[in-house]
DNA sequence: CATCTCCATATTTGGACGTA
DNA sequence: TACGTCCAAATATGGAGATG
């Protein structure tokens, strides 16, 4: 497979080829727990940069790591929940997400629920926001549509289901969008499931409003489809210029999401407090169905 | 293909796939002029570290690049060519060796000349006191022999020339093993003739002394062959002890090509002196058939 | 120049086993 | 636990041609 083409094509093949090593990188990462970081440069003349890709940790905890002395850090295990791009990159793999989890479907705890819960919440805000991008970056839309409806038949040949979203909603309304978090820091388990019902309503309005489909079944192909890389992200504080198109997304959220799991922890602990009820169940559901898109 | 075998096997996985993504990056790394470096932790529990594997530069200098400010310097173009490490990966892709340049084999110049041929000395150097290290790391040789075959017959089908040593010998003989560069620095190009004659003759008693073959040609599959990793290695001076057994080769001699090359530069230039005659054609054609198998 | 699309073909990987 | 081996299924990649 090798040896012919030499130096002739050596742009679309590093471009081919990238997305390949991507590719298994991320893989790699999400398959076994280990840790990769690639750091690499374009081979063309200009444009001196280095795109890379990281699996589960940051790249730069990575580099950081092996300058030091080897000891990457013990991996977060739960803190990155709202690391859109891994939930893209499992479930491009077709792995469990981890709001799929049993373990937490039928958790007890007023803590690990409020948290999955915000984080459910902190994902879907992501995700619209990066819908709008979206939306703005390109309003034509044309092949991607196809490419959308090819993908989501691979992923779920089977699935089916019109799973539409819950019909009752609160008419508290929350201002998760703000970066003030401090407005979490008191709520109790009672006041999450409202969040989350609210979460559901303010989901749905965007969305609507974004464009204009009736009842947002999720077996239909999402005219902004999310075709955004899952793990390759350019770091914005290392002056990085190179952007191979859609492989450059800095989602840089993460004090965000940190800030908002020191606050979810100070919610109070009641041991007698019931499981995720129906509409929270409903609610993981329809985020797998949506990532599924 | 993924999503079913869970983290049960994931050793297997790993392992297996660690030789995919090194040979990916090995590839880029080598097809264009890209400048890759990958930095992993090895899944499994204990043994903290990090194997990386590097393309054409080294994984330090890639790192420091990306750390100061992404620039990677530029590539050095020439003074690689003793890191027996890409030659093997060159020839696992197919591609031309530099020594098998045609524009190096008509040059005249005397610098460029010597420079190749201290090279390829020091990659006979190296290829030697790898095999030395290979036959004492595993005596038995049982079916390495069988993949080396099939190796060679995958790579040069009809590569059946039996190319013979060059009889003649030089009784000139040189202490090119040891780390004394001075010897070379007052060198001339007709010593330099001398100098790869010499080498020959080392290297072939060196063979004849390590596996008792007859007349080593060859086009007979060596006893024992190099299946080294060609650009998998791990830093020594990162403390590193993970070693995915051949993976983890630190074949450490930059310093030493660079006071070799420094030396060499010195050399006079007479513009008109003759090519690389027969000797050092024969040369470079056995090299590569070395590498070859 | 960087990407994308299509398609045929070369590689890679998983699963099941066997070994150090 | 880490690899090596075999085979079939799953992917990745090159070539050719088009687009922004």
């Amino acid at each position: 497979m090798e040896r012919i083409t030499k130096r002739e094509s050596a742009a679309t093949t590093f471009t081919k080829r990238s997305y390949g090593l991507h590719s298994k990188v991320s893989q790699l990462c999400l398959l076994t727990d280990a840790q990769i970081a690639v750091l690499a440069t374009p081979p063309s003349s200009h444009s001196n940069v280095s795109f890379f890709s990281f699996g589960h940790s940051s790249v730069d905890s990575i580099v950081t790591a092996f300058l030091t002395g080897e000891r990457p850090a013990v991996r977060e295990e739960i803190d990155d929940h709202e690391a859109f791009g891994i939930c893209l990159a499992r479930k491009e793999l077709g792995l469990p997400q981890w709001w799929e989890d049993d373990a937490l479907l039928k958790s007890k705890s007023p803590q690990e629920l409020s948290h999955a819960i915000n984080s459910m919440s902190s994902l879907l805000t992501k995700i619209n926001e990066l819908r709008a991008e979206d939306a703005e970056a390109e309003p034509p839309l044309k092949k991607q549509k196809k490419k959308n409806e090819e993908t989501m038949k691979k992923t779920e040949p089977t699935v089916e289901q019109t799973l539409l979203l819950p019909s009752d909603s609160s008419d508290k309304t929350l201002d998760y969008n703000n970066n003030n978090n401090d407005s979490l820091e008191e709520i109790d388990f009672d006041q999450l499931i409202d969040l989350d019902l609210d979460l559901d309503f303010d989901f749905e309005s965007m969305n609507s409003s974004d464009n204009n489909d009736e009842t947002m079944k999720m077996t239909e192909p999402l005219d902004q489809p999310l075709l955004l890389p899952y793990d390759i992200c350019a770091s914005p504080d290392n002056n990085n210029t190179y952007s191979t198109g859609e492989m450059s997304l800095d989602y840089g959220i993460d004090k965000q999401l940190q800030e908002t799991t020191i606050a979810m922890s100070s919610v109070a602990c009641d041991d007698g407090v019931s499981a995720l009820n129906e509409d929270d169940i409903n609610f993981s559901d329809y985020l797998t169905q949506f990532l599924q898109s």
